[in-house]
DNA sequence: ATATATTAAGACCTTTTTATCTTTTATACT
DNA sequence: AGTATAAAAGATAAAAAGGTCTTAATATAT
């Protein structure tokens, strides 16, 4: 029940999108790659991998980038999870039992799921323009700039 | 937030030991890594480690093995956490930004925590002992013979 | 004392994840 | 048409996590 830092940098960057793109205004991948602290040739990988999900959108050329349609703004983040990492990595059991239910329950189960369901049903209700909508009008700005980045401190 | 192989392992079989191991019977590595599908040099390294940690214990020599004193059966489950991966993963931020609180969220900070705080409360007020106990007395058994092993299926 | 069972320690290997680099393809503008 | 710009694709590299093996140390029982 945990992200890679894959599904992250997608989750942070779609948000990003969501915010500051639009069709008429495309990003390019160093254009939010060299704004945040993400890796960008990383960050290319998996927006080629977004935009196969059709999480993303994307134009080639002058004036291209990448961005989001009305359609891809009806996604939720559990798309973007679902894409990068999977459904079954973050749906497992906490402590990794093949067969872990109300029945069956892991030493965690039942201090653990429902608060699996509480934030996976957000992360599945939830599109990504409510999230954008909610941090702009709570006057946050969304900088990516401080990613935690292990290796390079 | 979330736990390596390791730290599942590692609380696995620590709950284990607190149902069958005292100081009079001790459980030798393969003897849970055979009862259960945990690879059994993996195993042996982890309990270096939690030895070192003063979360299990052991004796070397024949009928040695490892068991829980009863200092040890009062550690917590957060424990074990810290001692496999270090408390700063589990409270590393959602999306992994290194600024992450109440006054400087990231766009999930406020569905995550509360749900976070909950669950870090358990695994620090409950001692390995009550969880042990909570588990037999719900007449489950802890067998731990579905561990996920995703490459071998 | 010696043999034996068992953990301890450290070196090593494999797989997965993260990151980079290079070449190709599509688009827009002139 | 030609050129510049940006993504797409694929090959490669580095780091981290997961797992194995060998040898040493230590306790027990005979």
């Amino acid at each position: 029940m945990m992200l890679s830092r894959a599904s992250k940098y997608a989750i942070l960057s779609t948000l990003f999108l969501a915010e500051h793109s639009s069709e008429t205004r495309k990003i390019s991948v160093k254009e939010i790659a060299n704004s945040i602290d993400v890796p960008s040739p990383f960050l290319a990988k998996l927006f080629q991998q977004l935009v196969r999900g059709k999480i993303i959108s994307s134009t080639k050329g002058p004036n291209g980038g990448f961005y989001l349609t009305k359609r891809n703004r009806k996604k939720a983040v559990i798309d973007i999870i679902e894409n990068i990492d999977g459904l079954e990595k973050i749906n497992e059991c906490f402590l990794g039992l093949n067969e872990c239910d109300g029945s069956n329950p892991c030493p965690v189960h039942f201090i653990v799921e429902p608060f699996k369901n509480n934030i996976m049903g957000k992360f599945r209700d939830k599109t990504i323009t409510e999230f954008a909508e909610e941090i702009s009008s709570n006057g946050r700005v969304l900088t990516l700039k401080d990613l935690t980045t292990p290796k390079k401190q």
